[in-house]
DNA sequence: TAAATAAATTAGACAGTGTTCAATTTTAAC
DNA sequence: GTTAAAATTGAACACTGTCTAATTTATTTA
């Protein structure tokens, strides 16, 4: 099969990568597997398990690279916003959510065993992306209370994700809801202007 | 092994259910077997999909019974709720959650196939939860925007949801977040107040 | 009560899964 | 060209959900 002069070590742990984020785009969490990877890429089932350990660090070198896609388009998005770059941030996390809905989700359905710490890039990524909203957040709160930025930011991330995810996983549409996104930004607002917020002061 | 004798088919449904419901709170979604189900009540693997169908159809009885002691729990917290009904609906969503970790997560890990109706008995079970918060909801606004209380308890569900999600999923621990429920309460009420709502007017 | 019918139950077969690891092949170094 | 190191394999193991022909048990009929 695949020689080794093909591939370089990094080479093959990212054509592995690259592979099973590809698979998981395209089949979900539930039905993602190892195996149909390595048939992918021509190796071996041994050989992901030797390049990266476990099927448990291959789904979170998986949804780290969604957290650095998810990345780039919410600071892609900002950089074309208008006036209210919290609608913006709101929008792009609702539609990149919604254009990539496997990966999103997988970021939520992979629970490794509690106890097991997260290795310190991953964390990175993940506060990363609250740090986007945090600078945001700040932008728009009156300089005497830029204190309370990251507590609000996290606050309103964990706000419109769960917006995010009744609207993705069937909750609203079975409860009626129509305008997720709406509801969610409306939400946001409301808590930036109980912190002193004032649209369109960024 | 069993005899037909022992059960009616509607108390072997019962055994099995309770059993499931019993499996899925210790093991959780991810190590969850029909086969574990069936060795544990000395049924084999068959019967249970005789009796249920299909694996899809026995996890969403697992979660309806899920949704029915949840429901009984905020009823019964709001029995003995002080004079902040909206706060002991949260809590009671974050207590719940928190005792029975595994049982209110496996109602977000199944996802049945796209495009897959949810029963009607199970709709109505999630549109009940709902309900509550909705009556609630109506009791805090002024009379004038009482209509929108359906709507907005959706939004407030979506709201605290995401909070206790990022709370038990860990999210929360990576990002620093100490007080996940004071905030998603906090959310609640900036919310209800920009509705026209006042604190104490229940 | 004995035979015939209906219902309930079983367990094996099938195609998958993650995981491990001794054996093999390929590459690099001497 | 020989040797040492690295990479790669794929079979083995213990699981999983799902289906279904065969079997056992219960009920009804004669």
């Amino acid at each position: 099969m695949a020689r080794r002069s093909d591939h370089s070590r990094e080479q093959l742990e990212e054509l592995i990568l690259a592979e099973a984020h590809g698979l998981m785009a395209e089949t979900g969490y539930a039905r993602f597997s190892a195996r149909e990877v390595a048939k992918r890429i021509g190796y071996s089932i041994g050989t992901i398990y030797n390049v990266f350990g476990s099927l448990d660090a291959l789904l979170l070198a998986i949804n780290s690279r969604t957290f650095v896609l998810w990345a780039d388009w919410l600071r892609a998005k900002l950089a074309v916003a208008g006036e209210d770059r919290i609608a913006a941030l709101v929008a792009g996390y609702f539609d990149f959510a919604a254009r990539n809905t496997n990966l999103w989700m997988a970021i939520y359905d992979h629970r490794p065993l509690p106890g097991a710490e997260m290795p310190e890039p991953y964390r990175r990524l993940r506060a990363g992306l609250t740090g986007i909203v945090e600078q945001e957040v700040a932008l728009v709160l009156p300089d005497a209370r830029r204190g309370e930025a990251a507590a609000l930011a996290r606050s309103l991330v964990a706000l419109v994700h769960g917006h995010c995810f009744f609207a993705l996983n069937g909750t609203f549409a079975l409860l009626g809801e129509e305008q997720p996104e709406a509801a969610a930004l409306a939400r946001v607002w409301e808590a930036l202007t109980a912190a002193g917020a004032v649209r369109g002061s960024g």
